[in-house]
DNA sequence: GTGCGTGCAAACCGTTTGCAATCGG
DNA sequence: CCGATTGCAAACGGTTTGCACGCAC
């Protein structure tokens, strides 16, 4: 088996306690920034290395933006993002998600796979004006 | 009317030359190798002002993928990508991407909607392993 | 004590930009 | 001849990486 051993340092926690109090999606430098308030030493580097050691065991997600910084959310369930063209933030869609995921998966991978392909997932981002954004622009 | 003055550059046309030529979907890196087999002298900055040009003039489109360079696609119709995992190889997605479509709008905008968002569009890419790579890992 | 994880800085990659020179209209 | 577009190179933003040190185990 390759688990490779890992440590529970005091930079990993800090990491995830930051993704998961900035609920909305944060950067790695939002990351770096909101650790910096209460940890003065950690280096950027870190940071990066923490994120995707997080992705890579599935406690974190990156999500997918079409432009910008890698984004990170502290959600791991199966949930789809609007990114604000406005203001930039990235929003959950929490709703139906579970029937947009059937007809997706159905219809579309079934396509693919009588290509000769072997699905494994999709990345789906919605983009428009988020309802703060509408009322100020009014 | 803000329709700025274009001219009709050399280097404009082998842009828009290349990505037609290199149809799968080629990153300015590899439209900047391809002119530069015939052309010795074009900069990767024109290269990369063109492309942004011609995406601003919709006479190609930029094609969101998860993580690596931009690519771009000559054809401007609505269709769908799959990235293969294994040669990083963007196939297009022809098919019943119509239904697709109409299932996608209609479902999870509506549900954005009523949360008070103004959508504007969405990209979705697949990810999987392509027929090629397939018969190859075997 | 061993070696994984750190801090730091330099390097990286893809892309944009400032500038003087060029060339299309 | 005007100014949009070029070539060049430097700068950019986001991310990774090489290294010596330090800390978790």
């Amino acid at each position: 088996m390759n688990t490779p051993k890992r440590r529970n340092t005091i930079q990993k926690k800090l990491v995830l306690d930051a993704v998961q109090s900035l609920k909305n999606h944060p950067t790695a430098e939002e990351v770096y920034r909101y650790i910096l308030m209460t940890y003065k030493n950690i280096s950027k580097g870190t940071v990066y290395r923490n994120l995707n050691m997080l992705v890579a065991e599935d406690v974190i997600k990156k999500v997918m933006v079409v432009d910008g910084a890698d984004r990170f959310d502290h959600t791991i369930t199966n949930h789809n993002h609007v990114k604000c063209e406005n203001c930039g933030k990235v929003y959950d869609i929490s709703s139906e998600a579970g029937d947009l995921e059937e007809k997706i998966t159905s219809q579309d991978t079934e396509f693919l796979r009588k290509s000769g392909f072997t699905v494994s997932g999709y990345k789906i981002i919605f983009t428009g004006i988020c309802p703060n954004c509408i009322k100020k622009c009014q």
